[in-house]
DNA sequence: GCCAACGTTGGC
DNA sequence: GCCAACGTTGGC
């Protein structure tokens, strides 16, 4: 099993809209290597830290669950949508996401600026500067120490 | 609102 | 294939 941190604007979709919904399509990413990661490494079961960026504080906000593989995302295919892309086709999609469920939402979020503090975080692409990738990789360690933080205080 | 970092686009 | 221009991200 691996482990993910996944961002989202909690302005357009927070950890507590999934624990509302439940399940929601991650759709919407257009940046190929996170594509990648989505299409390609993500498997069913996989959790993922829900991290609130533009956020007051930004930081992880819960845990969500890769429910099930990877698949076209149809937002693409959708004139209407805000992330239309014609160069994406049905029978060549450009585009992929994940389905991700809600697994839990912590009691308080772990702070950007907390993580930034945490020596056993520190190779965290999240936290290199510059990085602004949506989904990135974390360890089973990086993913342990954000739930034993969140865990405590 | 600012701006640095980064990815994409498109002219050549 | 280069690279300047442009748009986006996201912390502050």
């Amino acid at each position: 099993m691996k482990y993910w941190l996944m961002k989202s604007e909690p302005d357009v979709f927070s950890i507590q809209d999934l624990a509302l919904k439940g399940k929601e399509a991650w759709d919407g990413v257009r940046n190929y290597q996170a594509r990648n990661y989505m299409r390609d490494e993500m498997r069913e079961g996989d959790l993922a830290l829900f991290y609130h960026s533009n956020a007051k504080p930004s930081g992880v906000a819960g845990i969500g669950r890769i429910a099930g593989p990877s698949r076209p995302d149809p937002s693409a295919f959708e004139p209407k949508s805000p992330y239309y892309d014609p160069a994406s086709r049905p029978e060549a999609p450009r585009w992929w996401l994940v389905d991700v469920e809600f697994v839990e939402c912590f009691e308080r979020v772990v702070s950007l600026s907390e993580m930034k503090a945490t020596p056993e975080l520190s190779r965290m692409i999240i936290l290199r500067p510059g990085n602004r990738l949506s989904i990135t990789p974390v360890s089973a360690g990086e993913f342990n120490c954000i739930l034993a933080l969140a865990h405590t205080k």
